[in-house]
DNA sequence: AACGCGGGGGT
DNA sequence: ACCCCAGCGTT
């Protein structure tokens, strides 16, 4: 396969590199599972600069498993408002009241109960492993395999999960003896910081000597990755209704259903454009009235246009028309409070910190309050 | 194997 | 306007 000397060129001195130029970074100063685990399940897909004020806002009101185990889900979601993939921060908890009740809150240290744990799948595995544990396991993300694929020169996709597993069998055979949580650490770090995917910093890099790719000019064109589709448009329609008489200087936001997409979260009450295309501000608005009071029984009386904005998912791309409404006549119970669902609440600017809700509606939120002050 | 799942930063 | 992500679960 490749010879000793190159792979040990490469651990040798991808170590040494670290030791010298690893940043200090909080989950960098505990050994303590939980503390590595939480950073690595926001680190999925998610830069580290985004990740340090959410682990600091998290470990310290999540101080323990305990304390996470037995924190109520919306306190969670809200710690982890704005980080996105909410799914994880739900697997989360429930992993961590899985290793509250059955492993006495200590993070298992062998490879098949960790992976049995939700959210938990080979990287996040490895990782805990190696960086809590100094476990010989290895640790496979975007990074590692762009490094890897570039100093072996490997053309194979990375989006297949064949490569993956030649990258894990690699990885794993260049983990020296007793090094696993500072070398999988180190991998990652040249990843970010020297071997990044456009122009990345060759002339500082420590194994560039040796770097199969950088020799036959390959670097910028490496790691060979498929395009993923792109993003299908969807039109919503918002409703910014504010409330009259007592919910005067409130607004009406709905939390979403158990499952799927944004579980859980709250929102605006918005419908889904039948038509791919928006029409004038005033049969928009007619459409809407009709949609909320034929799926949701919510009369509204329309107001001005306020917004337009637009929320993009890795598979969707949301594009907003945001419009002022007060509550009107209703469908049914004709009147009344109680026809409000379970799930609709009134809430005002003062009251947001008790609901998680998925960046768009914040903004549309911040925007109203902008306004409002000006 | 393919798809669903957020959000922000870099160039 | 693209590109990139410190991935995992479901089907």
């Amino acid at each position: 396969m490749y010879s000793e000397e190159k792979k040990q060129h490469f651990s040798k001195n991808l170590l040494e590199w670290y030791q010298i130029h690893k940043r200090d970074l909080p989950w960098r100063r505990s050994r303590n599972p939980y503390y590595i685990w939480i950073s690595e399940v926001m680190l999925q897909q998610t830069r580290v600069d985004t990740v340090i004020p959410y682990f600091h806002r998290f470990v310290e009101q999540f101080p323990t498993v305990e304390a996470l185990a037995t924190a109520p889900e919306e306190h969670v979601l809200k710690a982890w408002e704005g980080l996105g993939y909410y799914s994880r921060a739900r697997n989360l908890q429930s992993a961590v009241r899985e290793v509250h009740e059955r492993y006495e809150g200590v993070v298992p240290p062998n490879k098949e109960e960790i992976s049995a744990l939700k959210g938990v799948g080979p990287y996040t595995s490895g990782a805990i492993l190696s960086i809590a544990y100094n476990k010989p396991e290895p640790a496979v993300d975007g990074n590692v395999m762009r490094v890897l694929s570039r100093y072996f020169l490997i053309e194979e996709d990375i989006m297949k999960p064949s490569t993956r597993t030649i990258m894990e069998k690699l990885a794993k055979e260049l983990i020296l003896e007793g090094t696993a949580s500072d070398f999988n650490q180190a991998l990652m770090e040249l990843g970010a910081m020297v071997c990044t995917p456009r122009s990345p910093h060759c002339l500082t890099c420590p194994v560039m000597a040796q770097c199969s790719a950088r020799e036959a000019g390959m670097e910028e064109a490496l790691p060979i990755k498929k395009k993923a589709k792109p993003p299908r448009p969807e039109l919503r329609a918002v409703a910014f209704i504010e409330g009259t008489g007592e919910h005067a200087g409130k607004w009406l936001i709905r939390q979403r259903p158990q499952e799927g997409l944004l579980a859980r979260m709250w929102e605006l009450p918005h419908v889904e454009w039948s038509s791919n295309e928006w029409h004038s501000d005033g049969e928009n608005q007619d459409l809407l009235r009709e949609a909320l009071a034929n799926q949701e029984q919510i009369g509204i009386q329309p107001g001005d246009w306020f917004m337009d904005t637009e929320h993009i998912f890795s598979h969707i791309v949301w594009k907003m028309k945001v419009y002022r409404a007060k509550l009107g006549d209703l469908q049914r119970p004709p009147t009344g409070d109680e026809w409000i669902p379970f799930h609709y609440r009134w809430v005002g600017p003062e009251n947001l910190q008790d609901y998680a809700f998925p960046n768009v509606f914040v903004r549309i939120m911040k925007e109203w309050q902008g306004r409002n002050e000006a």
